[in-house]
DNA sequence: GTGAAAGCGCTAACAA
DNA sequence: TTGTTAGCGCTTTCAC
């Protein structure tokens, strides 16, 4: 009702206390040489007086902020949610906040979210590189002003800075042997943008396991989108309508999966019988659709706490920047899993 | 490689222009009474030098921040991820900057993100109140320390301050009368926490179309649940074991719901001929599970959208705090269209 | 149309 | 153990 707001600050604590400013900063910094009694009076007075730090002020004093900024393409996403998450964990133990841009996948966005954090003097930036980002220089700028900075998932190694993402041609590797191994002998791979790193690695990993495995390439089964459900759609309806009919695909991931499925069940095709299908990236929905889709997991917390680390080494003046790879894991569900299903229609050749 | 970074400050563009800061900083903000070959130069030297406005010193001269802290329970919701869309819209819209702290759902981890916000000395507040929290004081502080308060989605009429939701009562009565439309009569209701006001609604809500319909209430086909994907299994195999089957079940929201179709599935019963079943929230997955998921529409984007432009108006002095109210929608999919299915083998009674 | 000067709230070097 | 003093970078009132 009063409708006036009376600001704290640590000279009214002082002048309260017969002390000054300077001694109150000490004991509520819990400064060693500062007498226990002062302290405990400067913490008490601050409680009654409802003081609150004001770290606008600390920061500018400090030449610090104590804050993180993290880009993400999209907070929609499960995946970075969950990065995310990893992420305030760690910094919330380092006693850093987090500011969250999200580019939503468009380069002026981005752009956009690294000024934002340069006027709010973040101490650290932490970013997954959007899709439709070529040029880096916004990046570099981050560097030449001496703030650390780490990449996740999609990074870039002309940047040269600290990175973590999962070995992305391991977990293709992997995906595609699993699904030889369940006995697929034509499998597709629906690829994304190349100059997406992962996406470019992906497809390395699909080569290499076919390779492997002695089944020659054949470019008929690959085909390369746009990394989205309609894409995936399109894309698997394109193999579908080519001489060489897939018994298996390996998408570039889950929701590029989902379009695919989609497309394989209005073709009146059975899922895994049929043709087996995988995605990558352990997307929530996963597990929950029918069948439920076989997925690369890419230990999403565990990237968030990884690359948040790296950053506070980066904070604390560590040396070389570090690149983190995490091994990714095959999760085999429903869409896959043939081993134990009645015999395919198509036999391997 | 030089490795030291220059700091650049308005003083330094004045020095090279030979004029005073007072005048660049005017320059800078496109103050009327400066010269336009002034501001021409100020603003090529600026770029020149690679100067960045420090927000930090400028918000501690003009005590404000520029930032609105957003409290969420949890990135990793979907509907959540939307809002915050909406909400960061409206606040570049308005050169604001979004800090977004995520509670967890747990009441200690919103009082720490309180504190924090308090810190940081942003210049207003978005929340949605965590399914734990009992105890307001916390959101209490805010108000008292004159910082405009908006809740959304998890709001509490206790506070009296501004918010939007949308209608639950009605989205919940919608639901319900969607399946006694599709020929439902034992509509089951598997609710939340009823300190939840959302969740309350919703019961009500279901209460309500039942007494319209004129379909007697029935204790045993309403169970009460904690609101996750486990805690729906449990409570439609509760539902399952009593004397009175029910033909459709409204969930409080679609995770429940999620939770649900697995126990009726393992149940052996089919949806919707057996048990048709809707959810809440309309989140992502709902789309792409079988039976895709009908469910009720909460207008996400909108909902962030109208409180950050509420929070607005409170920054900008606005009168009395409003009490925006969004219509929802019913989603109508595969696990509850009953109208053109094979009959039901349990006919209505 | 621009300059001079003060101050936002905090912290740290230096003194005592 | 505590006080004095200066200053982080910016904005703004008052002067000219």
């Amino acid at each position: 009702m009063s409708g006036h707001i009376i600001k704290v600050t640590i000279l009214d604590i002082a002048r309260e206390l017969n002390i000054t400013a300077a001694t109150v900063s000490r004991a509520l910094n819990d400064h060693p040489g500062i007498r226990e009694s002062t302290k405990k009076a400067v913490r008490e007075t601050a409680t009654r007086l409802n003081y609150k730090h004001n770290k606008i002020a600390s920061s500018l004093r400090l030449g610090r902020s104590s804050i993180i900024g993290v880009i993400i393409p999209s907070a929609e996403i499960n995946f970075f949610g969950s990065v995310v998450h990893g992420i305030e964990k760690v910094a919330a133990e380092n006693n850093y906040t987090v500011l969250i841009y999200q580019s939503n996948e468009l380069y002026e966005h981005e752009k956009k979210g690294v000024q934002t954090f340069l006027q709010s003097r973040v101490d650290g930036v932490l970013a997954s590189i959007s899709k439709e980002t070529i040029n880096l220089d916004h990046y570099s700028e981050i560097r030449n002003r001496g703030i650390p900075l780490v990449l996740f998932d999609r990074t870039d190694p002309r940047l040269g800075v600290a990175s973590v993402e999962v070995d992305d041609f391991a977990g293709a590797f992997q995906a595609t042997s699993h699904l030889i191994d369940e006995g697929c002998r034509r499998v597709a791979h629906i690829a994304g943008q190349q100059h997406v790193n992962i996406f470019n690695l992906r497809l390395k990993g699909y080569v290499e396991a076919l390779n492997v495995h002695n089944i020659p390439l054949n470019d008929d089964l690959i085909v390369y989108g746009k990394v989205s459900i309609d894409s995936g759609r399109e894309c698997m309806n394109q193999l579908l309508s080519r001489p060489v009919l897939p018994d298996a695909v390996f998408a570039v991931e889950d929701f590029t999966a989902l379009g695919a499925i989609q497309a394989i069940k209005a073709a009146g095709l059975r899922i895994p019988e049929d043709i087996a299908i995988i995605g990558f990236a352990n997307e929530a929905f996963g597990e929950y659709i029918t069948p439920s889709l076989s997925t690369v997991n890419q230990q999403t917390v565990a990237m968030g706490e990884e690359a948040a680390r790296l950053l506070f080494e980066g904070l604390r003046g560590g040396g070389q920047p570090r690149r983190l790879v995490l091994k990714p894991q095959v999760i085999c569900r429903g869409s896959s899993r043939r081993m134990n299903s009645a015999p395919s229609p198509f036999p391997a050749l």
